[in-house]
DNA sequence: CGCGGTCAAGAAATGGACAA
DNA sequence: TTGTCCATTTCTTGACCGCG
């Protein structure tokens, strides 16, 4: 990072340190907003920025108020999940509620104590006009925390609109580098994809702080990328087996399901998190199925390789496993031994265009680029292969 | 001899530093 | 501010070794 960056950047901004220093007043903090885009994956629970977090005086946890621009008040729990303090049971709700979607961004302010307010803005970065707060619907949710909110009354000045649009377009240039920084990934990514709207995209912005993990609820494979279907599919699997826990997907590639010496490789982080910090069998199970599978979790000595083998194989030859098919690995809560559940999503090629697709996966070694998802069409399995 | 476990080396991705 | 280069980290591949 540049010295002459952070240089010029001091220098030019004293008076806005002023009117900053004035805004933080009463409080024994350095940052009262964070702006986040919504995805596809954070409609079903919004990460608070880790660097958010450490300049927050209190410790985020426990259940927090999130204060609508209609004036609702929602319960949203903060729960953490591989590291993350992510907004879980109630954020959906108000995302509902609010008439959120993706690409929106949303500004969240600290009011006080465990209150957030939240200003929505629109993909192009305007406040969202609703046609008629009155109407906006609010599920059953809303009512039971209102009684139970005392809510702040500092919500709506002009002052804090003005702040918020100040501090808004300083959060845009304070993450323009990262967001140029990401941008060659993403570039990348959709060269050989005609919609700009990719997964890759939404993860490059989540990733100023989030190294591995593009979604709340799971931690993708990495160098892995879902489509939109793919993802929504997962989402919508997660949606349906509401872990407590973050789950592991994995797109199968050739290391994975072919040869005889067939692995899983889980990325570092996540195999800290979730699995044993030696190497060591664990327990394979089909969810509704008694049918276990035993395959060894290799840890090396120098902590850089974490990869399922030998079941593993089995594992894969019994539930037919394929190229492009997703596991969904969920850690079995209340298991003394490491335990997991592994939800298949499986692939399907319905017509000649999608094994075109399929031969170019196999052809770079199986990884999984957003152009190849883009044409992989997914079906959760059901029943048992 | 075959299979499974382990490890090393190369490839790819990512992030930081620096110069224009 | 932007582009490029380089170092580091992580993943993939395949070879080697030991055991049954």
């Amino acid at each position: 990072m540049a010295r002459t960056r952070s240089g010029s950047r001091t220098k030019k901004s004293c008076d806005c340190c002023k009117r900053y220093m004035d805004h933080l007043d009463g409080k024994d903090q350095k940052m009262n907003y964070f702006l986040r885009r919504m995805t596809t994956s954070s409609k079903h629970s919004m990460i608070v920025p880790n660097r958010f977090l450490k300049h927050f005086a209190r410790k985020l946890s426990g259940t927090i108020k999130l204060e609508s621009p209609d004036g609702s008040l929602y319960d949203v729990e903060v729960a953490e999940r591989f590291n993350k303090v992510v907004l879980r049971h109630g954020w959906e709700a108000f995302v509902d509620a609010n008439g959120i979607e993706e690409n929106d961004f949303l500004l969240f302010r600290h009011t006080e104590q465990s209150c957030f307010e939240v200003l929505i803005l629109d993909s192009d970065g305007c406040e969202k006009v609703f046609p008629c707060t009155g109407i906006v619907n609010i599920p059953s949710f809303k009512e039971r925390s209102v009684d139970s909110v005392d809510i702040s009354s500092s919500s709506h000045d002009e002052t804090t609109e003005s702040s918020e649009s100040e501090r808004f377009t300083r959060c845009q240039k304070g993450s323009s580098y990262h967001r140029r920084k990401t941008a060659k990934v993403t570039a990348t990514s959709s060269s050989s994809k005609e919609s700009g709207d990719i997964p890759s995209e939404s993860e490059s912005y989540e990733s100023d702080d989030l190294q591995t993990s593009p979604g709340d609820d799971y931690v993708l494979c990495s160098r892995s990328y879902l489509s939109e279907a793919q993802e929504e599919r997962v989402v919508a699997l997660i949606r349906e087996i509401q872990p407590k826990v973050t789950a592991f997907v994995a797109i199968m590639r050739k290391s994975h399901v072919k040869g005889p010496s067939a692995f899983l490789a889980l990325p570092k982080e996540y195999a800290s998190a979730h699995f044993p910090h030696e190497t060591t069998n664990i327990t394979l199970q089909r969810p509704g199925k008694s049918k276990k599978w035993h395959p060894k979790f290799y840890r090396s000595k120098d902590i850089r390789l974490h990869m399922l083998r030998g079941q593993w194989l089995d594992f894969v030859r019994d539930n037919h496993v394929q190229l492009g098919d997703i596991c969904l690995l969920l850690p079995t809560k209340g298991v003394r031994k490491f335990a997991f559940t592994v939800h298949l999503l499986r692939t399907t090629a319905p017509h000649s265009r999608v094994r075109t697709s399929f031969q170019s996966v196999s052809s770079c070694h199986g990884i999984s680029s957003p152009k190849m998802a883009s044409v992989v069409h997914i079906k959760e399995e059901t029943t048992d292969a």
